[in-house]
DNA sequence: GTGAAAGCGCTAACAC
DNA sequence: GTGTTAGCGCTTTCAC
């Protein structure tokens, strides 16, 4: 590999010094129009593309943003970065990926790998079993952070999240509206935050609309296609079986369907089924579920905004201000819970 | 933010000089136990975290991999991307991330940010209207260069994909073996690789096995499903239309097939499809789809192993070794082409 | 076993 | 309009 050509060589090339070779990159106004001609024709002829480390170490910023999600291939993270991505190149940022496997440990690990690449800043969704928040208030001291989807409920950090507890009430009052009288919920994890809050909105909406709370109504589980077959037989074999099924995820409305289908039940007569998230799956196949859509994208952008914002407002020396975004879902009407 | 401590707080702090304390950090055998523990624990205390721009820029090293890719968002590359990390982080590098958004301009742009960040290496899979690959040649004289599944013909550079072209030998070989004798091929963009190498191998297993070649049967197109709708409809209206069909994609398929139902076609029986990708929807959609399985998060690992090794050799001064490496793909035989 | 000193590539006062 | 100089935080050779 060929040696880099630094900002030296172009000074020695052209007979002058470095630092009047720097003040043309960054278009210096006391330098002269043909110094400043002669310096870009020098670099571009050797090849020269300056060190973002020196550059860095010198400035005191890295001009990188870490990101830090459980997982890069669930489409909810994929697409939050792309939104994430987005944004912050256009600012002028890179942005360092790492995963935390949703594990506790790893994520800590990760956090400290991002410091030591001097990140800016850090927009994170939190391991699925990260319950305790003294790492990332640790790491808020040194560079700001913003929490996306995934959050802990009182870090004081800044974050971004849609109103879990609101596309559940749509989701409730929708399948009310179809005459569903027995709605069921199978939750995520009760201890993660997008899920408690499906949860209060799932009660809220029953209790607004003077339908009964039961407890054996909600089951919580993993949110993935498996575990909404296992809580649909669950479900099926209660002494009421529920009539409706608010799920939690997309993946458990799938399974569940799947179990209601193999059963004999009709979908949406017998049974209605509204999900979350709107997977890409969830539109193309047959019975269509009806879904709350999470604006994943969005998501990554505002909170990578927020970032910005929070970054260009702390170089005028201002203060850190914690931010709580919250956006709004929208339900997504298909044929699992359309009943006319 | 506070200022973060550096070697020389902890130094003076211990009344030792940055020096040792430098290699305290690396377990230097001349510096005495007591002074390493000395140390370490003054650095917990000050919540000194190692600047990396320093070391990177004093070593010559950032520890950086950039990777670009179209589009975070679709699975194929998310995958990838997983793989990617992983093995990446296994081996002490953090991955900086990059979309060329499918755009030429782009892309040269996000290889220069990536060569500004000092990266070490860069795998890459190229955005879909680049046909030049002198940027990527250019890039490859400093940092080694990895592409994988979106790779150019001839380049001269490494590369990772998947047989392509056994994939579709596989697809038609077994809509044969089903019985199917009309096999049309919807086929992706003809300029990219993976494509073209899927349109080679359709026409040598129809070759092989004795079937007519027809120029009519091959419909070349953006591989998404709007596009596999219209390839349908275009063939259903041919004077022979045919009673199979091989997409490129299971976008393609998965639109091809809509329209087939809409014409009163029963699948498998009177019409077969097989896809490409194995897309996360394909299994779960009526009719499931039959597919070939690319192994994504395979690719990115052996592209990123591919570049760790090349890595190490130079390290040692050895010399840049260009590699291809090729893996296989799986038929998965599902319900849209299982006829008995 | 530890210290002194130079330097990675760049920037930014300040000088002239 | 350009040069001089110091230094960002770290590593590493060479002293002692």
């Amino acid at each position: 590999m060929k040696r880099n050509a630094t900002i030296v060589d172009i000074a020695t090339h052209l007979g002058i010094t470095p630092s009047a070779v720097s003040k043309a990159f960054s278009d210096h106004p006391r330098i002269s129009a043909a110094t400043k001609a002669r310096v870009i024709k020098a670099a571009t002829q050797l090849g020269y593309v300056p060190n973002g480390l020196a550059t860095g170490l010198r400035k005191g910023r890295s001009g990188l943003i870490g990101v830090v999600v459980p997982g890069i291939h669930y489409s909810f993270f994929s697409t939050a970065i792309k939104g994430i991505e987005e944004q912050v190149t256009a600012n002028g940022y890179n942005v360092i990926i790492v995963q935390s496997r949703d594990s506790y440990e790893l994520e800590r690990n990760q956090l400290q790998n991002l410091l030591r690449a001097q990140v800016e800043g850090i927009i994170a969704s939190i391991a699925i079993n990260t319950k305790n928040y003294t790492p990332f208030k640790e790491v808020a001291l040194r560079v700001p952070v913003v929490l996306f989807d995934r959050t802990f409920s009182r870090s004081g950090l800044s974050q971004v999240t849609i109103d879990d507890f609101q596309g559940a009430v749509s989701a409730i009052e929708h399948l009310i509206s179809m005459g569903y009288k027995r709605i069921a919920h199978i939750a995520g994890f009760s201890h993660m935050r997008p899920f408690s809050k499906r949860i209060e909105g799932y009660k809220y909406a029953l209790n607004k609309h003077g339908l009964r709370f039961r407890r054996e109504y909600i089951f919580e589980c993993a949110p993935n296609s498996n575990e909404g077959e296992f809580a649909m037989e669950h479900l099926l074999n209660l002494k009421t079986p529920p009539d409706a099924i608010f799920a939690a995820s997309d993946y458990l409305a799938y399974g569940a369907i799947q179990v209601a289908i193999k059963n004999g039940f009709k979908i949406p007569k017998d049974l209605g089924f509204v999900g979350f998230s709107n997977e890409e799956f969830s539109g193309q196949i047959t019975p269509s579920i009806s879904t709350i859509e999470q604006y994943s994208e969005r998501l990554g952008s505002i909170a990578a905004n927020l970032l910005i914002d929070q970054l260009a407002v702390e170089k005028k020396g201002g203060d850190y201000v914690i931010q709580k975004v919250v956006i709004a879902p929208k339900l997504i009407v298909r044929q699992s819970s359309l009943r006319k």
